[in-house]
DNA sequence: GACCTGCTGCGGATTG
């Protein structure tokens, strides 16, 4: 340790601390972090994946800094996404700031109103906060907060990459810049974040406007060894109806190879974590053997879950839980003897992040991947018969080892968290001029693709629905309707939530469903790992009494689609033209695999990526899902019945002659905007704010999150231009 | 044919 160059430079209290742990050494990113934050001159992304010590890697040297600067008031403001991390950390930070004598205090919705106070009266040490915490704050007491952050070293992001280009971040980084313009001052940030593909976008969502440089620290530690299996699974036909229900042969063997050692088991959705863990239990109760299966997700009860969490943290009895993302982050669940993946990964992102929950000890990492495919029938579709899943994990598994992750979701607009932002800022300062609040918020701040010009437009839909009102001398105040937003406590929260019943047993509650896809009466179901029948629903309070009962099946939950990135698409399409066969598929894995490639091959896949069967025609762009859903909207604004899934776009009562000139035409006129496109689209009221925004400016969001203009472009051009025969064909003057 | 997150201020009753 003494050789370390980073562990001199810290304080002798963090020293003496990190003696006390008995460490022989510090990790590659926390010896590499110790200067960079002492010397506090740039931002900082630490990478790394779950357990790495990553919170150290930031806290050592902070708190080393705190030790020799002591500032008057808050030091180091510590932001996590969750209220469990947060609590976790708490833990976790107590003897090092027990040594150094500094005080840590966790805010949030569940923390005790005198730990508040007692904070407010004398702001010192670290703060652990939620970003909606950290929005009442500002919001309510704005004064406080100048005195209280006055000093404020840091500003430390955990799970970074979880707030990446969605609604919470752009709060996030809307509320960070609002807190320096506060005190006049830059405040070094270091975010906390899992490897994704391109860091340097992680480094511009952590400071949209770069006024400081930032410093990247990925750990160069090479992951131990992974361990991996492909299991393929063949559903019958007549089992198809309901996907969830003809998941026993996967359970079965889940059960044979996982019971008596502790795994997480990835699902993908709520309702397939329930049938799972719903007959991994009945299996253990038919074998006469205590339950070791239990589910977690979303719509658990706090109390089933923490109940889990700390079952799987102890490692006394073999446990496995049966998941959905929820164990994805970091949470303190110790690490697992495997891993298992049921239906293929959403991104080779998060199946990284899940390989980092398993290896003990320098143990290599046990990844075994559960892979249904249908049963081919004469209505089978394409897809089952190109055995589209098999290939799309092997093609997410070869990316994993070359080590590619998706990119961060770059988003430009975000409107609806511009609403909240806006009428934030105005409740905080009672009154400001349009002018200051534009180069707070766009100029300078977070939402800098936005003019003066759309945002004057923006204001005056603000003030048309009531939420905000002009003074004589031009200042901007709430108007009623938004004094009344914002005064209520939903207002902290950047994303809107759909409503839902309680599901009440013996008096508890054991978590929620959606309202929208309602229980009846008698009806049998399984929750939280077990069978229940619906005794009574109670409309008025929201309310689901259940009693136990057997059989059953899942609740639907309500989603949207997924998202697969054009790098995984390209993989695919190269897997099935070199017929690439790994090593590690078991037997009905291979046959499926080379089912696959047979059809593929059959279909001439490998030289063209536009057939006709029948009357319908299918287009194989190779590409992500934004890219194929931009086309399909294309096709269906110029008239096409098309529809797309799994990347493959269907167009149905169509001929090749037809798809092509339909392509000409959108070829021969001015490329549309994804704005324009956006327009067509019915209902794009999505996020929680979006309500009170015209649909012209709703458009402009929508529009360039959903398409990929540009890329859906490139490839008619491409799909026309290498399609000789068809050119000719083709006669402008009929457009 | 997907997932996840979060929440104030104040009044009134109760307790030491």
């Amino acid at each position: 340790m003494s050789e370390s160059k980073g562990f001199n430079k810290l304080h002798k209290g963090v020293q003496k601390w990190i003696w006390s742990q008995k460490w022989t050494s510090l990790r590659d990113i926390q010896e590499e972090a110790v200067c960079p934050i002492l010397d506090s001159d740039c931002d900082i992304v630490i990478s790394a994946s779950t357990a790495a010590g990553k919170t150290e890697a930031a806290f050592l040297p902070a708190c080393s800094r705190l030790m020799e600067q002591h500032p008057n008031g808050i030091g180091i403001l510590y932001i996590s996404p969750l209220k469990a991390l947060i609590n976790d950390q708490f833990r976790r930070l107590q003897s090092l700031c027990k040594i150094l004598d500094i005080s840590v205090t966790p805010w949030h919705g569940d923390v005790l109103r005198s730990t508040k106070i007692k904070q407010q009266k004398n702001p010192n040490g670290i703060v652990l906060i939620t970003p909606e915490s950290l929005e009442s704050l500002l919001l309510n007491r704005g004064s406080w907060c100048s005195k209280a952050f006055n000093e404020l070293c840091y500003i430390i992001v955990d799970e970074f990459h979880a707030f990446i280009g969605t609604e919470r971040g752009c709060q996030l980084q809307s509320l960070m810049h609002r807190l320096e313009f506060l005190i006049e001052r830059t405040i070094p940030r270091v975010a906390l974040s899992a490897t994704l593909g391109d860091m340097n976008q992680v480094a511009d969502a952590l400071r949209p406007n770069k006024k400081l440089p930032c410093k990247i620290i990925n750990s160069t530690v090479s992951h131990s060894d992974l361990k991996l299996q492909l299991r393929g699974y063949l559903i019958h036909a007549q089992q198809n109806e309901r996907t969830v229900s003809s998941i026993g042969e996967i359970a079965c063997d889940l059960y044979k190879i996982l019971r008596g050692k502790s795994h997480l088991i990835f699902a993908n959705s709520r309702a397939r974590t329930e049938e799972i863990a719903a007959r991994l239990s009945d299996m253990c109760k038919q074998d006469l053997v205590p339950n070791e299966f239990f589910p977690h997700h979303g719509s658990l009860s706090k109390e089933i879950r923490e109940s889990l969490e700390t079952r799987l943290q102890k490692e006394k009895f073999p446990t496995t839980a049966v998941c959905t993302m929820t164990l994805e982050l970091g949470i303190d669940i110790g690490s697992v003897d495997s891993i298992a993946q049921v239906t293929s990964p959403h991104s080779v992102a998060s199946l990284r992040q899940r390989l980092g929950r398993s290896g003990r000890r320098g143990e290599p990492a046990i990844l075994r991947l559960f892979i249904p495919e249908n049963e081919i029938t004469v209505k089978s579709h394409l897809l089952d018969r190109l055995r589209i899943h098999t290939v799309q994990c092997i093609a997410m598994i070869n990316l994993l080892l070359k080590k590619w992750y998706e990119p961060a979701i770059s988003n430009k607009y975000h409107f609806s968290t511009l609403v909240q932002q806006t009428l934030s800022v105005i409740g905080q300062y009672g009154g400001v001029q349009a002018s200051q609040l534009w180069v707070l918020l766009c100029e300078s701040g977070p939402f800098s693709s936005i003019d003066q010009a759309l945002f004057a437009m923006f204001l005056r839909s603000l003030a048309e629905k009531g939420l905000i009102s002009q003074l004589g001398d031009g200042q901007l105040v709430l108007g009623y309707k938004g004094e009344n937003l914002v005064g209520h406590y939903s207002f902290y929260t950047a994303f809107s939530t759909p409503d839902e019943y309680r599901l009440e047993f013996n008096g508890k509650v054991i978590g929620t469903v959606p309202i929208d896809k309602p229980l009846t009466q008698e009806q049998h179901i399984i929750f939280a790992g077990k069978r229940w029948e619906v005794i009574l629903v109670d409309d008025k309070h929201k309310l689901i009494t259940l009693k136990k009962a057997k059989g059953g099946t899942p609740p639907q939950f309500s989603g949207d689609g997924l998202n697969v990135h054009d790098i995984v698409r390209q993989e695919m399409q190269q897997i099935y033209s070199e017929k690439q066969t790994p090593v590690y598929l078991n037997e009905a894995a291979l046959l499926a695999l080379k089912e696959g490639f047979d059809y593929f091959h059959a279909l001439n896949l490998d030289s063209r990526q536009i057939i006709q069967m029948g009357n319908m025609v299918h287009a194989f762009p190779w590409l992500g899902d934004r890219v194929t859903n931009t086309i399909t909207v294309l096709l269906q604004v110029y008239g096409l019945k098309a529809d797309s899934f799994g990347g493959v776009i269907d167009i149905r009562n169509c001929t090749l002659d037809d798809f092509f000139n339909t392509v000409k035409k959108i070829l021969y006129v001015p490329q549309i905007t994804s704005t324009e496109l956006a327009s067509n689209i019915p209902d794009t009221v999505i996020e929680k704010h979006d309500p009170f925004l015209p649909k012209t400016i709703r458009d402009i969001g929508y529009g360039s999150r959903t398409f990929d203009v540009d890329g859906a472009y490139k490839w008619l051009t491409q799909i026309v231009s290498s399609t000789h025969d068809q050119v000719e064909k083709f006669q402008p003057s009929k457009c």
